[in-house]
DNA sequence: AACTATTTATAAGA
DNA sequence: TTCTTATAAATAGTT
């Protein structure tokens, strides 16, 4: 239709193509609406130029939206709407499960019990004393444990200690064997930092002493009760 | 184009529609196939008939769902992918609520304690045996109010035991002073179908009477407490 | 943007 | 539905 007939393939000249293209597209659009007119169809029309620009239509009697959604509807390609009505149902009963636990929580605190009768009332009374027997149970099992942590330290400490008495008094012997002179002292004491007498050290406890861990048991100790206090 | 003219408006013969609009849906599809080749178009094209039929076009370079998408982002109508963003943070807010309260419950029933230090298990302890008193005194609170109101029945049925009591009295002085004769007594006896001897009522408790709620008291606490039982 | 010669689409009829 | 055909509409190339 024109002056002379052109094939179906794409116009190499731009502003042929141009022209082109805005003639088509009103003929195009037109041609959508009266179809819709004429015929009582739904229609949408969605038009990117070359260059990107967005032209589209869509009948009177609904919105492009609608015409989309109904589209990926029809064609099974909507998976939104159906999820969204998955995901707030169940966002509904979880808000519903949390209201219930929350309630529940409620009367173990005794904040809420008006809506208890008196067997309720009864069962919950057993309940929570059941729960504070458990309590307590576990209160002495980590009591005990944590004795029997700071037994098994102190029999590492004692074991140290009996190792340091050990290489003091070897030390000594080997003094008074060589018949020692002052710059041998000052170097044990400087290394193991000793700033009590060594004849004071069978009856007072050890202090002042930095060793590093030789013991693997000490280190496995410390990791095993972080916080060795009782509460 | 045609034998004639048409104005633009629905075809109301319903055959005539339908050719119509298959006639004319070919010519658009053609035509929007025209453009997107010619002018290096990216176009979409969806068609309802009247009767929901689905036909549509798109440009081969893309499929429709692509093109809808490129229209939704492009016209900004984009919401749901936004929305999901959103959605789904807000539900692992939600479940991370259920879950803190959960765990919570569960040391409320005292099912872990696991986690819970010295300190925290003291805690724990003190706040069950504080829930447990609230209850007891909810408990208590219960079975005075019971108390109260059995008392405030047993008020009221003596009141009527004794109204009943002087009624029948009266009845007898009333038979004595006129030498009632036996049809007397039937009418008495019909009317508050009493069932047993008149000076029987001294000792034994009150049955078989049917009266009306005269006394506003009686109505008043049966709605109080609809079921007296203590549990 | 107009114009217009031609092509194309299509209304009505078969 | 499909084909035919007269006629309306669209539009390619031109101005």
């Amino acid at each position: 239709m024109g002056r002379g007939k052109i094939e179906i393939k794409r116009i190499e000249n731009s502003t042929n193509r141009q022209v082109t293209f805005s003639k088509r597209r009103a003929g195009l659009l037109k041609k959508a609406h009266e179809l819709g007119i004429l015929c009582d169809a739904q229609l949408g029309l969605i038009i990117f130029s070359s260059n990107g620009k967005l032209f589209e239509y869509c009948t009177h009697t609904s919105s492009m939206r609608q015409i989309i959604d109904k589209y990926l509807q029809v064609t099974g390609t909507r998976i939104p709407e159906y999820n969204h009505q998955q995901v707030y149902s169940e966002i509904a009963k979880m808000k519903n499960d949390y209201d219930k636990l929350q309630a529940s929580m409620r009367q173990y605190t005794g904040e809420d019990l008006t809506s208890l009768s008196m067997s309720d009332l009864h069962e919950l009374e057993q309940q929570l004393e059941a729960s504070a027997t458990k309590v307590r149970t576990r209160k002495e099992e980590l009591l005990l444990q944590q004795l029997e942590n700071l037994r098994r330290k102190e029999r590492i400490l004692e074991e140290q200690n009996n190792h340091l008495r050990h290489l003091i008094q070897e030390n000594q012997a080997a003094m008074e064997n060589k018949m020692a002179d002052q710059t041998m002292l000052d170097q044990f004491g400087g290394f193991y930092q000793v700033e009590q007498p060594a004849n004071m050290l069978q009856l007072s406890p050890l202090r002042g002493f930095r060793l590093q861990p030789t013991q693997p048991n000490l280190q496995e100790v410390t990791l095993q009760c972080p916080g060795l206090q009782l509460w």
